[in-house]
DNA sequence: ACACTAATACTGACCGGTCAGTATTGACGC
DNA sequence: GCGTCAATACTGACCGGTCAGTATTAGTGT
């Protein structure tokens, strides 16, 4: 079972008519499975279209007919894990009640999907990062959505009493950050192990806002 | 005042003659100040060299008279503030005696000299991200760098016992992630101010080994 | 015959890099 | 201080490879 298909929605970004769903054994699901593999792999501008076609088995004029230009196709695949993302951490949210529970849920779900899914996580951590305005406005968009999730909890974990008051814009994105950089270091190395990661940061962060497990 | 110049050592990569020192003024001094200027909000792949000549000034040829080829021109600009700042973190290591303390000093200066050089690290932390693999080598060495003096000096904490027992790699990583994405987020949009990131992020980050002020 | 999908061949803008030539500076003799 | 020569610094037109995108043709189902 390919990789993409495993968070693939059925969308079809024109919105146009597209018969069947988009199953890994079609065209255009094998041009997301090949374009995840090698974006991934060697970023954006070292990625040719060519290469592309070949892995898919397919041709230029089937990657056009699916997509308007490379530009779309990459963020198709950013979109993609980031939908995928928001997904399961409003999940991981709402079967806990209430502040700190929800904060710990979120982040074990962040990692835990980040960790799953290595070659969509390296697209949006690494790949998609220092490629000009457009794809920085789109990066910038998913951080925030995530740090802003974050945010909102933290709040109402102020309000519950279950931290002291703190600048929560900065714990955010130190939070964020945070995550993100051992996902990268794991992304790349394989090391620390997600188990390793998930014992140590997830106390390592409430600790920071002064909760004691 | 260039900027550049403020933190530019006198070093040419050929290490060939070249007579006089690299003042902003030169030849060599304006092409570095416009590849900084350029780089850093453009990125690396919408960074013309053409444009580069038309903001310094001077001409192709020139540019490759100074550097072997474009690549080197951008790596050059990444190095320089890698040096500088690791004088600047070193710096202010030695004036502090002890475990703990040292952490502390450490954090404190990289987040002043990223507040201070606001385009060299936008270039570091930004546009020489997800550029293959050349690039992406250098850019791992330099965050590897860093995350490994914050261990060093979190071992020693725990070894002076001023903090417990921790999984220091999973925590240097993850402390330099915070630092990191702030700078990050301070680079775009200028919030949070500086102070309020020294403010909140010290503290935030020395809670977080269980170290209480 | 026609609509949809796909394969192949092709185009041309773009841009990093080159290099033959020009300007500038400095050294030395007188 | 001036003419001559040489070294160094710089110029910018041009070349050539690359590669995203397009036009054309071919297959297939209805």
């Amino acid at each position: 079972m390919s990789l993409r298909w495993m968070f693939m929605k059925a969308t079809t970004k024109s919105g146009e008519t597209v018969g069947d769903v988009d199953s890994p054994g079609s065209t255009r699901g094998r041009i997301l499975d090949a374009a995840l593999n090698i974006f991934s792999n060697k970023g954006y501008h070292a990625t040719k279209l060519d290469e592309i076609v070949e892995s898919a088995r397919t041709s230029k004029g089937a990657i056009y007919l699916y997509f308007p230009n490379k530009e779309q196709l990459f963020l198709a695949l950013v979109d993609q894990f980031a939908d995928l993302l928001e997904r399961r951490v409003n999940e991981a949210i709402e079967h806990e009640s209430s502040g700190i529970d929800r904060v710990r849920a979120a982040l074990i779900a962040v990692v835990e999907t980040f960790g799953k899914y290595r070659l969509p996580a390296k697209i949006l951590l690494v790949q998609a990062v220092g490629l000009g305005s457009i794809f920085e406005k789109k990066r910038r968009e998913t951080t925030d959505r995530f740090a802003a999730l974050i945010k909102t909890h933290l709040d109402e974990s102020i309000r519950m009493k279950h931290i002291a008051q703190i600048d929560t814009d900065v714990v955010s994105h130190a939070w964020m950050g945070a995550i993100y950089n051992l996902m990268i270091q794991w992304v790349y190395t394989g090391e620390p192990t997600s188990e390793r990661i998930l014992a140590t940061l997830v106390p390592l962060l409430l600790r920071s806002v002064g909760y004691q497990s």
